[in-house]
DNA sequence: ACTATTTATGTCAATAGTTGATATAGTAGG
DNA sequence: CCTACTATATCAACTATTGACATAAATAGT
């Protein structure tokens, strides 16, 4: 349950915990990270490029995602683009806050905050 | 859907929400705040009384609280004490950041993260 | 009554994280 | 060509968080 390597990096700031969810969906390059979290959030969040390639930055220090070698078919490709993708490590973090961010709404919904999902209430 | 006067608040700081969630189970003083937010998210969060007296000084501005006037049953009282609760823009507010939490972690648990991933884009 | 511990509120300097502007340049379409 | 969009990157200013420190009331034990 309550991996201590996993533990120290919680709570992920909101900028990592996006741009992890953003590659559980498959690697991806920079600018495609901060359109999917435009659109997963329904442009509630807009992710600036200071926030996004500074979050990366960091993220490659701790391990939690790694710079893939391999480029797409040379058609499709723009060698401007540097492709992320989640490591081991970083999808267990992932996992960790998606569990505590998971039981904070818990918390909430139980405390008759946000959405009635259920049925009888 | 999106309320735009709600919607400006958002994405909460995370030490917001942790408060709001306290106080959505009913009225308390900052350091049953600091008590429940660690109990809630397992001793993962320790909210610091930095962060804490912080917050509560920027929600009060923010009019996401208020401070309750009405003191108890004075056998049970402690002077000290400065109690708060959620104003009716602050359940709005909570509950909308909740809506947001709750589907960036629907869009984390369909991309499996945690389970094992496969291929790329 | 004294003492220690816990409860309780608060401030502060240092650190961490975020924003929005700016810079630079490759790509795509007319 | 020219323009708009895509893409990466850095920076100063701002916002948020941390952990230490200060202060004092309440509580429990001796």
């Amino acid at each position: 349950m309550g991996e201590r390597d996993v533990d120290r990096f919680l709570p992920l700031p909101a900028s990592v915990m996006h741009i992890v969810v953003a590659l559980a969906d498959g690697e991806k390059h920079g600018y495609a990270i901060m359109r999917d979290v435009a659109a997963v959030s329904g442009g509630v969040v807009k992710m600036g490029s200071g926030t996004l390639y500074g979050s990366i930055k960091r993220m490659l220090d701790q391990g939690l995602i790694e710079e893939a070698d391999e480029r797409p078919d040379p058609a499709l490709d723009d060698q401007r683009r540097r492709y992320y993708r989640l490591t081991a490590l970083g999808q267990r973090v992932g996992a960790a806050e998606h569990d505590r961010l998971a039981s904070l709404i818990d918390a909430a919904r139980m405390r008759h905050l946000g959405l009635h999902l259920g049925g009888a209430s």
